[in-house]
RNA sequence: GGUCCCAUCGUCCAGAGGCCUAGGACACCGCCCUUUCAAGGCGGCGACACGGGUUCGAAUCCCGUUGGGACCGCCA
C-alpha cells in the first residue's frame, strides 16, 4: 500500500463569517497539510441559495488570511479539481444521483431525490481521532419517532444536500483525509452509506473536539465574538489566536505552549489530538496573546499597535517609526492585548493624555521645593540621558540630600506619564527625551 | 425520547498497567525584586466522577451508573 500525501479541505458555507469554531477546524486542516507536505483545499459550500452570500464568502477568505492560513486550491486559486464552489459542480451531483437512481438505490418523490437507507448493515469506520466507531444502518438516519428516514440528496430546488454533496465533492476532488468538527461524527455513517452505494472508497475521517463556551455549550453568538475579526478589534493578534486555537484539543509532545506557525507545523500530529470538548478560556487567550507580542520585533509590533493608537485619537504619524518602536520596546511586555499596549503607552505620544489624568494633590506643596531642586539638577546636570546614568545620578543625589528613591521617582513618574504604573521611570524618561521631560516637569512647575 | 461521542486540578493539556505520594500551563493566592506593576523571579492552593470487575499491581483495560456534549431539517 502506498502512502499518499494528504489532500485535506476546509469547506465552510458562506452563510456567516469565519467564527472561532470554523477557524479551529481550518487551522487543524492547514496544520496537517503543511506538516505532511500535503494539499490544503478550500471549498465553498454554497448550496443553500437562501442564505449564502458573496460577502460572507469574502469575509471567510479574509478571515483565513488574517489567521495566516493559506490554501493551495480554492475559489480564487483554481487547481485541477475546480470549480471550488459547490454551485459550480452541479453536473457531478446529477451524474451520481442518476447512477443511484438507475441502480434503484435512490428514488424520486415530491420533486426531490431520496437515497434509500438500507437496514441491517453495520457501518464502521476508524476515526483518526476517535478510533473505531460503528452504527447500524437503520440508526444512521431516523425520524424523531425513531423510524428510518431516507436521506434527501437532491432538494426540490435542484440543489444537492450537505450529506450528499460532501461525498461527491470529496470523492471528485480526491480528498483523502476529512478533518472536521465532532458535530459531524453523527453524519459520517450517512455519508459512508452513500460512498458504499456508489462503490467508492471513503476517505480517512478525523473529527476534532468541539469548542464550548464558558457555559459548556456549543459556541454561539451568545458567547460574544463571532468573527475572527472581532478578535482583532478586541486586541488579539493573528499569532495569538493561532497559537491559542492550536492548543485547544492538541499540545506538542514537548509541552511547549508558546510557538510560532513554523514550530506548530513542525510539531503537529493528528494522532495526538484529544477527544474531550474544550472550553474556550479567555484568560489563556490573553496570556498567549501577550507572549506572542513579547516575541514580536518592535517594528513589527508597531504595525499592529499603530491603528489602536489612532483609534484612541493619538497621532502616531507625527513620530518616527524608530521612536515608536523604541517606545513599545520600553513597555517591556506590559499589556495583554494590543488595546492595552496602546493605552498603557499613550504618554509616549501625547502630553495631553497625561494632563487629563494628572492630579495636583498627588504632589504636596511641602515636597515641591525638594523635587524642583532635584528635577532641575537631573535635567541639567545628568551627563547622559540614559536610564543607567539617570539612576546613578539619582542614587548619588538622594544620598547627598537625605532623600529616597521613592520620594523623587514616584512624583517623576506621575508627572511624566500621569500613571502610577509604568516601566522603570528612568527608561520612560530616556525614551521621552531630555527636552520633553523638561517640558512636562516645567508645565507642572517642578523644575527648579 | 432516540442515536452517537466524551469523562484527570475552576480552565487547557501530560499521562498509552508499575517511573504517579498524578506533571505542566492559565487563572487565583502568597513572598521576593524594585521607584511602581500591568514587567521579572520563587512558592502555594487545586483533579484521576462513582461503583463493580480483570491483574501481583489501574488515572491507564472491561462492564455498569452518573454527568456533560453533539445530532435527529429538502441548513451546512
Amino acid at each position: 500500500m502506498t502512502i499518499e500525501k494528504p489532500r485535506v479541505r476546509f469547506a465552510p458555507s458562506p452563510t456567516g463569517t469565519l467564527h472561532i469554531g470554523g477557524a479551529h477546524t481550518a487551522l487543524f486542516n492547514w496544520l496537517w497539510a503543511r506538516h505532511t507536505g500535503g494539499t490544503f483545499v478550500l471549498r465553498i459550500e454554497d448550496t443553500d441559495r437562501e442564505r449564502s452570500t458573496k460577502e460572507f464568502e469574502q469575509s471567510i477568505l479574509d478571515g483565513m488570511r488574517w489567521m495566516g492560513l493559506d490554501w493551495d486550491e480554492g475559489p480564487d486559486k483554481e487547481g485541477s479539481y475546480g470549480p471550488y464552489r459547490q454551485s459550480g459542480r452541479m453536473e457531478n451531483y446529477k451524474k451520481y444521483a442518476d447512477q443511484l437512481l438507475a441502480s434503484g438505490l435512490a428514488y424520486e418523490q415530491d420533486g426531490a431525490v431520496f437515497f434509500k437507507v438500507p437496514e441491517g448493515k453495520l457501518i464502521t469506520f476508524d476515526d483518526a481521532v476517535y478510533g473505531h466507531i460503528e452504527v447500524m444502518s437503520e440508526k444512521a438516519s431516523v425520524n424523531q419517532d425513531g423510524t428510518i428516514k431516507d436521506i434527501v440528496i437532491i432538494k426540490k430546488d435542484g440543489m444537492p444536500t450537505y450529506n450528499y454533496a460532501v461525498v461527491i465533492d470529496d470523492h471528485t476532488m480526491d480528498i483523502n483525509t476529512v478533518i472536521r468538527g465532532e458535530d459531524h461524527i453523527i453524519n459520517t455513517p450517512k455519508q459512508i452509506l452513500i460512498y458504499q452505494a456508489l462503490g467508492l472508497e471513503p476517505p480517512t475521517f478525523a473529527h476534532l473536539p468541539m469548542i464550548l463556551g464558558k457555559d459548556k455549550k456549543k459556541l454561539s453568538k451568545r458567547h460574544g465574538a463571532t468573527s475572527v475579526f472581532d478578535y482583532n478589534d478586541m486586541g488579539y493578534l493573528p499569532d495569538g489566536v493561532f497559537n491559542f486555537l492550536a492548543l485547544l484539543g492538541w499540545s506538542p509532545r514537548s509541552g511547549q505552549e508558546i510557538f510560532s506557525r513554523e514550530e506548530a507545523v513542525e510539531l503537529f500530529e493528528l494522532s495526538s489530538v484529544t477527544k474531550k470538548p474544550a472550553v474556550l478560556d479567555m484568560d489563556k487567550l490573553n496570556f498567549v496573546n501577550q507572549e506572542q507580542m513579547k516575541r514580536m520585533e518592535p517594528h513589527k509590533l508597531l504595525g499592529v499597535i499603530r491603528p489602536f493608537w489612532t483609534k484612541m485619537g493619538l497621532k502616531p504619524e507625527t513620530f518616527s517609526d524608530d521612536y515608536l518602536a523604541s517606545a513599545l520596546h520600553t513597555m517591556g511586555g506590559r499589556g495583554q492585548t494590543t488595546i492595552e499596549v496602546a493605552e498603557y503607552s499613550d504618554y509616549f505620544l501625547s502630553f495631553d493624555v497625561v494632563r487629563e489624568r494628572y492630579d495636583a494633590s498627588e504632589i504636596t506643596e511641602e515636597k515641591r521645593p525638594l523635587l524642583k531642586k532635584f528635577y532641575g539638577e537631573l535635567t541639567e546636570k545628568c551627563a547622559e540621558w540614559t536610564p543607567e546614568a539617570m539612576e546613578i545620578f539619582t542614587k548619588e543625589w538622594i544620598a547627598a540630600n537625605e532623600s529616597s528613591m521613592k520620594e523623587v521617582a514616584l512624583p517623576l513618574r506621575w508627572a511624566l506619564t500621569g500613571r502610577k504604573v509604568s516601566p522603570g521611570v528612568f527608561e520612560v524618561a530616556a525614551q521621552l527625551g531630555r527636552e520633553e521631560c523638561k517640558n512636562r516637569l516645567n508645565y507642572y512647575n517642578l523644575l527648579g
